[in-house]
DNA sequence: AATTAAGTTCCAAATAATGGAATAACGCCG
DNA sequence: CGGCGTTATTCCATTATTTGGAACTTAATT
C-alpha cells in the first residue's frame, strides 16, 4: 500500500542540475539501482522478476545478485527468491545511533512533545525525499521504524515544504523541474506553480502546515531546521489528527515549534563550532 | 558507551579461517569494507583516516568514497569528514518493514511481554553476529533503534548461543574455529571449548542462558527459533537486571518462552507454506 | 520420458578500476 | 601577505573486472 513512494525515492539521488547527466558512479551505482528495486518491491522477487525489471543480460545480473547476496546486502531464501538484507539493519542503527544532528535535536524534540501531547517528527532533506530521522510519539511504545529511516515525499508533508523553503532560488527550480506530483489526498499540491507560491509564503512566515496533503485526516505544522554547513536541510513537526489539531491550534504551535527549531540549531552551534 | 561492539562486528565478515578465500565479490567487496569502516568508527573520518585505515592508493580511495557519497551510501560534511549515508535508513526501514520473520513473531513477542513484563527480543544469526530484529519492552516509549538492528556477538547472548544449537556440527565447528572472545564481563565464555559444551547442553534442553555474560547485571533466558528452510536461524529471549530476574525464574520462564518459540514456527509453517 | 522453463557457468571483448605522480586547495604561522 | 607543511583532488597509461551472448545444468510440468 506504500508502494508509491517507489517513485519518489527512486528519484532521491537525481543530481537534477539540468542536463541529467546519467550518474557516474560506475559499477557501485549498477548495484544500488538493483537493491533499490529489491528494497523497493512489494515482496521478495524471483531472479527472472529482477531479469525482467533490471533490462540486464542474464550472466551480468547473475553474478551481480551473486555478489550482493554474499555480502549481506540481499538474501536468497530456499524458493531462489531475493529480498533485502539483514545487514542493512547494522548499518542503518550504526549510522543512526551516532547521527550528530538527531542526536542534539533528542532533547528538545522530547520537550515538545510534552509541551503539545502530539507526535513530534524530525526529518531530513535528501534528493527530493524527507527522511525521518527520529520521531516522539506521546503514547505507548511505538514501533519506531515504522516512520524512521522512512522516506516521503518534499512536496507534501510539513517538514518537506519547510526544508524546501531553505533552498535558494535556483536549487529549488532544479528540484522542482524534476518532481513529479503523486497525489495522495484531495489537498496536494500537483503542479510546480502552487506548490512554489506556498513555500514564498513559507519562507517569509517561518512555519508550514500540511494541510491533509499526505494523509486524509492528518495535519501538522513544522518549522525549518538546518546545519551551518548546510549537510542538514530539513525540519521538525508536529503531527495529528484533524480532529483534534484545528488549523488555528496548528496556528497557535507555531511558535513553540519554531522555538524548538531555534534551540536545536543553538545546540549545532555550540556543539560543532562556528566552523564552516 | 556501546563502542566496544565495534571490535564484536567488525568480525561478522572476517573471513579468518586461517588461509581466508579472500572474498569473491569483485568491486563490491572492497566498498562494502569501506563502508564497514566508516560505520564502525567512533565518528565521522577525515580521507587520510580512511587512507591510513584502509591502506590503498590516494587515487583509488577518493574515487571509491566519492562513488560512496554520490549514491547516499556515505555523506560528506562541510568539515570534509565523512559518515555513514541516511539512504541506509531508507534501506533498512523497508528491510525490517517487510520481513516476514519479524512480522510473524511480532504478535507472539507481545505476548511473552505480558506475560512476564520484561523486555522481549528476536534475533537472527548473521556470520557470528546476533543481528536483533524486534524488541519488545514494557515500559516507556523506547528508543527502539538502540537495539533493533544492533549486532551482538554469538557467544555471549541467549538468544545467540540458542541460535548456535541449532547448527549442524560441521557448521559449528567452522564458526567457532574463526570466533575470536572478547571477555566482556567475568562470565563472558572466552574458549570454544567451554562454548562448545554449553551449547551440547543447550541442544539437548532446548532453551539458553544469559548468566551476565554480555553485560554485568543483565540475565536472559532464550529459545531458538528456525525457518524450515533454514534461512533465520535465532532465537528469541527475556532479558532483565539480575536483582528481579533469579536464576530459578528464569528456569520458570524457559516454558513459556520455549512455547512462544514454537508459536512463531508453526506461525511460519502456516504462512509460508511446507515448500522445500 | 519428453518438453519447457528457470537458473547457472563460461570466456573473448568492452569497460571500468587501479595507482603512481602531478596538481590544487587549505591551514597555519612568521 | 607569502611561504611551508598538510590535506585533498585530478590525471592517465596500465591492469583487472565487468560485460553479455551462448552453452550448459537443473528443476518443474505434462
Amino acid at each position: 500500500m506504500l508502494a508509491f513512494l517507489s517513485r519518489v525515492d527512486g528519484a532521491m539521488n537525481s543530481n537534477g542540475d539540468g542536463m541529467a547527466q546519467a550518474r557516474e558512479t560506475g559499477t557501485l551505482g549498477k548495484l544500488m539501482v538493483l537493491l533499490d528495486l529489491v528494497t523497493h518491491a512489494d515482496g521478495p522477487l524471483r531472479f527472472t522478476d529482477i531479469l525482467a525489471l533490471a533490462g540486464q543480460p542474464r550472466g551480468t545480473l547473475h553474478r551481480q545478485l551473486s555478489h550482493m547476496v554474499e555480502e549481506g546486502l540481499l538474501e536468497l531464501d530456499g524458493d531462489g527468491r531475493y529480498a533485502p538484507g539483514l545487514r542493512l539493519l547494522d548499518f542503518a542503527a550504526r549510522s543512526w545511533a551516532r547521527n550528530e544532528f538527531r542526536l542534539i535535536a533528542e532533547p528538545h524534540l522530547a520537550d515538545l512533545q510534552q509541551a503539545t501531547g502530539e507526535t513530534v517528527h524530525l526529518g531530513v532533506l535528501r534528493g527530493q525525499s524527507i527522511i525521518y530521522l527520529d520521531k516522539v510519539d506521546g503514547r505507548q511504545p511505538v514501533r519506531m521504524y515504522s516512520q524512521i529511516g522512512n522516506a516521503s515525499p518534499c512536496y507534501c508533508t510539513g517538514v518537506g515544504k519547510a526544508a524546501l523553503s531553505l533552498l535558494p532560488a535556483d536549487r529549488l527550480a532544479d528540484l522542482l523541474a524534476d518532481l513529479s506530483f503523486t497525489r495522495f489526498t484531495a489537498a496536494t499540491h500537483v503542479s510546480a506553480e502552487t506548490l512554489l507560491a506556498e513555500i514564498r509564503e513559507i519562507a517569509v512566515e517561518g512555519y508550514a502546515f500540511d494541510r491533509e496533503e499526505h494523509e486524509a485526516g492528518i495535519r501538522c505544522v513544522a518549522a525549518p531546521v538546518w546545519s551551518e554547513d548546510r549537510t542538514f536541510i530539513g525540519g521538525i513537526s508536529i503531527t495529528g489528527p484533524a480532529y483534534r489539531l484545528s488549523m488555528e491550534l496548528l496556528r497557535q504551535w507555531a511558535v513553540p515549534v519554531q522555538r524548538a527549531a531555534g534551540q536545536i540549531m543553538e545546540g549545532m552551534r555550540i556543539r560543532l563550532g562556528p566552523r564552516r
